[in-house]
RNA sequence: GUGAGUGUAGCUCAAGGGUAGAGCGCCGGUCUGUGGCACCGGAUGCUGGGGGUUCGAAUCCCCUCACUCACCCCA
């Protein structure tokens, strides 16, 4: 046997079922807040991602898989969707053609990481982008249909967590406020911090070193050191939240791990789900579409983990259960059995048929073994009298029906 | 990339140097054209893979692969 290659899973028939009941419910909560899908390759050039993801982040630097290809072409599997979505949305100017650019995408992701619960090298994503609105209404209403969307899942235990991280006039400022108020704390931090301090000072509030904690405590908070516009801006998404009695909790902690986010961020955690706590993050990306080489737009948007979502979900499997069993009893009867499937099937019932000559008994426990509502009896006996016998499973009760009327009788019931 | 744990039948798990097992599931019979319940019977494993120690390895040792948890990262 060859092996699926690491990272990599099969969504096998039974676990399907739940997948699809998110991507419905994706489609449709999309749907109506206005969203349109727009479907983008799963391989972008190298560059999209330096340039959008950001080249300082551990994404780009380590976990792409980029190759060249026989063109000599640099290219890579996309690690996240929203530098290809911007990509798509300038190279077709999709802000002439649409009202609102309010678009969503589902599919595949790829990051060479080692795989764990809630983490796969393939894994995949509903991704949510809405271009050329500043408007913090738009903020809170990204946030609140995020929201919608996992409580729509029935996913318990669910917290919303939101901040803001400023823009490129007070973010320095705030950068270097924090390694101010460090000062001679900073080699008492773990070497991660250390190296964080040195690349991305506000990814210090994202450690985790028990060590540290008391230090990490005592820093400055970015949301003292927004300027005028991101404060005000950050104050009425929150006004926006608490119109829509959407509960929040705020967290300075709340620092993400990619280049482009401005202003808002946010994250739903679901506390089952162990360290890979996070359904779905996302926050204002307002220089990116511009850094893409598109005109000055603002844009904001957010990332779901479908895998996480999956886990997150309430047990009850939808079974998938044939309406109908035909089962064939002599060799005369199988061709009209056949035949009979097809009608049931054109009728629009779920129909299964034995394609072995097995015994009745070996048939009536295939049906029985399918969870069929109905079994169908062609046989030869019925046949010479023009008719079948429908046998209702969870009776046990049975009758003969004429071998014409039998899809009318049963697409009814 | 780092650390720890675990890999035995389709699934959940026993056997800790001496002929690989159980429960569930699957197939068949009792019931020759009638499922579920019961009873009876049957199939299934290169014990993740490779190497070593030993008269003999699922069991001990080494390597490798995969999975799980944590770090890291993030959806």
């Amino acid at each position: 046997m060859i092996p699926g290659v690491r990272g990599t899973r099969d969504i096998v028939p039974g676990d399907v079922e739940r997948w699809q009941r998110v991507e419905a419910v994706a489609r449709d909560v999309c749907g109506r807040y206005g969203y349109r899908e727009l479907r983008t390759p799963i391989i972008e050039r190298e560059e999209l991602f330096a340039k959008g993801t950001g080249a300082s982040t551990d994404i780009v630097q380590k976990e792409m898989y980029a190759f060249t290809d026989k063109g000599g072409e640099r290219v890579t599997l996309r690690p996240e969707a929203t530098p290809g979505m911007v990509r798509a949305f300038v190279e077709h100017a999709l802000e002439q053609s649409l009202p609102v650019p309010k678009l969503f995408t589902i599919g595949p992701m790829f990051r060479y990481e080692r795989p764990q619960k809630g983490r796969y090298r393939q894994f995949h994503q509903l991704n949510v982008e809405v271009f050329g609105v500043a408007d913090a209404a738009l903020d809170a209403e990204v946030i609140e249909m995020a929201c919608t969307f996992v409580e729509t899942l029935a996913i318990q235990g669910a917290e919303l967590v939101i901040n803001s991280v400023g823009c490129p006039e007070c973010r320095p400022e705030f950068s270097e406020a924090l390694l101010k108020a460090l000062g001679e704390d900073l080699p008492k931090l773990c070497g991660d911090c250390q190296r964080r301090a040195a690349t991305n000072p506000l990814r210090i509030f994202d450690c985790k070193v028990a060590a540290d904690q008391p230090i990490i405590d005592q820093l400055p908070h970015s949301v003292d050191y927004l300027c005028d516009g991101c404060r005000e801006h950050f104050e009425a998404v929150q006004r926006y939240l608490r119109a829509y009695e959407q509960p929040f909790r705020l967290s300075h902690r709340l620092v993400r791990g990619l280049d482009y986010y401005t202003r808002t961020t946010f994250e739903i955690l679901a506390s089952q789900l162990g360290a890979q706590n996070a359904l779905l993050g996302g926050g204002r990306y307002d220089g990116l579409v511009k850094k893409l080489g598109g005109a000055d737009r603002p844009g904001i948007g957010f990332a779901a983990g479908l895998e996480r979502l999956v886990l997150a979900l309430p047990g009850t499997d939808d079974e998938v259960a044939p309406d109908v069993f035909v089962a064939a009893l002599g060799e005369g009867a199988r061709e009209a059995a056949f035949v009979l499937a097809r009608a049931l099937r054109a009728s629009g019932l779920q129909t299964l048929v034995d394609y072995e000559p097995r015994s009745a008994k070996a048939q009536l426990k295939r049906a029985n073994r399918a969870r069929a509502r109905y079994t169908v009896i062609v046989g030869d006996d019925e046949l010479a009298r023009g008719e079948v016998t429908v046998k209702t499973m969870a009776t046990g009760e049975q009758q003969s029906i004429a071998r014409d009327g039998v899809v009318a009788a049963l697409s009814s019931s």
